[in-house]
DNA sequence: GGCTTTCTTGCCTATATTTGCACGATTCTA
DNA sequence: TAGAATCGTGCAAATATAGGCAAGAAAGCC
């Protein structure tokens, strides 16, 4: 998010505050308390408190180091994560480019992927599967697009659909594009995951992808754990926040990957 | 706000200096009771008393250190579905008793529904299928409750899973208990919709049912729509916010209906 | 005009609100 | 599980508020 400037008032009453802050929820649909502390001049106790206040009052919904709009869509799914929202951002932006009116896309689980989905623009129709419940819910106020969710158990760490019916609904579809995240990625080891069940899921969606695109911030590449989802070969485009000439991206350019 | 240079009357009558005040708010959506008195050259508590009297006249809203433009406010309400919430929640506090350890239930979509899902205990251990979304979310958070969902093309207006695909899903589970809402229900017409696709889900709940339970506010009783989802026999259990005994449920008593 | 009554205004004091800070508890991420 | 970020609470300083009081102006009455 980039912080608006707001007109700099010495003394700014209480309610306006608030209006303020109301404001950029509904605009962005996400706030960092940080973001409005520093953008409004006041301490941080003071946002936590008005947003407090204001989620008292049923106007949006307090979350650990932010605040959410409770719009129509209910991602008051539990913890938004807001960490390293920017960066995020920016990598959605980048993959946006990619989607072309008509595409069939599968999007992944995660709050980058979640940070795409939201981006995707009102007028542009598109047929969207996915397993995650954020992202459905981040489609779903947009009239041009059919989402389909992928069913199955439900996981409450990701707020996805996992398990063997997710699998083999995935089995049964075929996509353009599919946007996925992942856990660790690294040019040697590929993609790496903390937990099995997941590994499981995102290899039934590369499978059914005719083009795979990772979405990760810089900050998870070279690194790795113990499940493995791919090789990074199975990639066709990566997009990081850095520039596609950084090179801490020089690892993965032998690889016949298109990076963005 | 700079201070705009008034007119300078050595004598301001309390009328003009209320209309001054008032237009000052017009102007700029806000004022400071301190800029105020400074400008005018009254002592603040004559400008708080004159902001006092223009509050209970409504001509603006007073506010600590300040007040502000009637307008600037009103653009904040968007309608967030609390309609009748507390007879929704009567319901759901009724339905709940129904719920045993290790039940395999179904919840449908709706805001009673969601009350339901909300309200079920942390340490109930229950498998719960549902093709609502909001429904999901509520769920999830609760540690000993599986979630499924049932996956097909997702409604942007009810937030569930429609369509062949939820309907074929549907077809392959037994569940002990579902709890479905309807658009309306008649104790001669049964339960009928405003929507076709939601009907036919509606149905398929039902038939993958042992028993079903019907949440629904007083309000829907003896009203009907264009098309059917089934016969009020079909029902087992009926649930309103109502006295069991209320003569508003009378021509639902002939039927082989509980009545809770 | 003289008198009282009412209204307005400013000042004072006790109380309430707002705000920032400190510190331990909690939550999140890796 | 460790380290960092965030949260909640209590506290103190600054500011705002409410209500009482009194001086002065305005209005009504004789």
């Amino acid at each position: 998010m980039q912080p608006d400037n707001y007109e700099f008032i010495d003394e700014m009453l209480k309610e306006e505050r608030q209006q303020t802050i109301l404001n950029e929820v509904e605009l962005h649909n996400r706030i960092l308390l940080t973001d409005i502390a520093e953008a409004l001049d006041v301490s941080i106790d003071t946002v936590r408190r008005d947003v407090k206040e204001l989620d008292a009052e049923n106007k949006l919904r307090k979350v650990h180091g932010g605040a959410i709009s409770l719009g129509f869509t209910m991602n008051s799914t539990r913890n938004h994560n807001v960490y390293k929202l920017e960066e995020k951002n920016k990598i959605a932006q980048k993959a946006l480019s990619l989607l072309r009116p008509g595409s069939v896309i599968f999007i992944d689980g995660g709050t980058t992927c979640s940070e795409l989905a939201r981006l995707i623009p009102q007028n542009l129709s598109l047929t969207c599967f996915t397993h995650s419940l954020p992202v459905a819910s981040e489609l779903l106020g947009k009239p041009n697009i059919t989402v389909i969710i992928i069913g199955g158990e439900v996981s409450s760490e990701s707020q996805t659909t996992i398990g063997a019916n997710a699998i083999h609904n995935l089995s049964e579809i075929k996509v353009d594009y599919s946007f996925i995240g992942t856990g660790y990625v690294d040019s040697f080891y590929g993609l790496t995951e903390f937990d099995w069940d997941i590994v499981q899921v995102k290899k039934a969606v590369i499978k059914c992808s005719k083009k795979t695109v990772l979405l990760s911030i810089s900050e998870k590449l070279n690194s790795q754990h113990r499940y493995k989802t791919c090789d990074i070969n199975a990639i066709n485009t990566m997009i990081t926040e850095l520039d596609p000439n950084d090179q801490l991206l020089n690892s993965f350019r032998n690889h016949d990957i298109r990076i963005l």
